[in-house]
DNA sequence: CCAAAAAGAGACCGATCATTCACTTTTTTA
DNA sequence: TAAAAAAGTGAATGATCGGTCTCTTTTTGG
């Protein structure tokens, strides 16, 4: 019973690099078992079918980012730091890692076609940008940030740019464009600043 | 031989909701059978390959886009004008019609796997980028706008707060977050009105 | 260390995939 | 309007798809 969790866990990690550049729709359980080393019955032991392991991909990598976020972020001691710190995570870690943000990747195959997996990715969008205004208010209420700093304003621009400059980033195969975005957004914090 | 070439645009046109709904690996070829009720030799006569007819229906999409902006902006007179024009453009025409932006679908689709297309929609961000550029530049020389306005900063602006308030006005299933991103770049544009 | 239970292997299934091609129908040309 | 050319049909192809199931191997608990 406890190596099945270690197995289906494994599966997940292995798989989510794969789902995440070639698509739900691209990504084929030979995909899967290539990249597991595993056969059939030992990937669908686990999940019921390859939708299934699509959405518990999603999650792995949805989470991912949030707990490094959450990491990256925990220790700093200002808002202003917590958004720096934020900002800069969302620029080094995503690019070259696993093929690009996972939102991006699956809501873009998922918006018309899956409704299960466009809930998830509508969730994680929540979090995305709750975590961001969350900051700015509590920035607010201790005095860092004027009242001027229109917290859900900010975490939609944050959202949209991050978002485009991972796609722009990808395409022209140059990271500068986000790195420039991550660096405009910070800009946009100090009229703010107390 | 007049025929042929009406077919082969009445394909593209029927097929290009599909390929940007379900994307290309999503799309089978009878989907397409299916919305253009011909038969599979009647499609593969115009076009060689499955992905030959994606790359062109990109090209249809991009250069929809393209157009109806160009449209919707050449009797405009002032670079404001022309601004606020585009913007209103893309926030009208984009999301309830063919499923979105086929920059955004296409190319969070091929950037880690289809290098052709890749380059295509690459060459659409430039020309989506240079347009909004040039206007502000025109605006820049002719007086409107005060030197202080970074062109290429706006447009990239623009590009990436469009194509993330695509995706989350999609995921949400709610065209006002487009609105607002559309109302907030509208704004940016004052502070360098002379 | 052994028996029971769980996990994994891989042949197999029908469906569907993109693509081909011999043939019929339609369009064009003279 | 008739012959030639072009366009469209649809059955057939082999590959691959997601998924199943029986059997073997490994893990687990006593």
């Amino acid at each position: 019973m406890r190596k099945a969790e270690r197995t289906k866990q494994f599966i997940i990690e292995k798989s989510a690099p794969v789902f995440n550049t070639k698509g739900i729709a691209g990504t084929s359980m030979n995909d899967i078992m290539e990249a597991t080393q595993l056969a059939k019955g030992g990937v669908y032991r686990h999940f019921a079918s390859k939708e299934a392991l699509s959405l518990e991909v999603f999650n792995y990598l949805s989470n991912l980012m949030h707990d490094g976020v959450t990491g990256a972020v925990r220790e700093i001691p200002t808002a202003k730091g917590k958004l720096y710190g934020l900002l800069d995570f969302y620029d080094n870690r995503i690019l070259s890692k696993w093929g690009g943000c996972a939102i991006l990747n699956f809501g873009a195959e998922a918006d018309d076609t899956n409704p299960v997996m466009k809930e998830k990715v509508r969730a994680a969008i929540h979090r995305f940008k709750n975590r961001i205004s969350k900051i700015i208010i509590d920035g607010q209420e201790n005095g860092e940030f004027s009242k001027d700093f229109d917290a859900e304003n900010y975490a939609i621009k944050v959202f949209t740019m991050y978002e485009g400059g991972v796609l722009i980033s990808k395409i022209e195969n140059n990271p500068e464009y986000l790195h420039h975005i991550i660096a405009m957004l910070k800009k946009e914090i100090e009229p703010h600043i107390l």
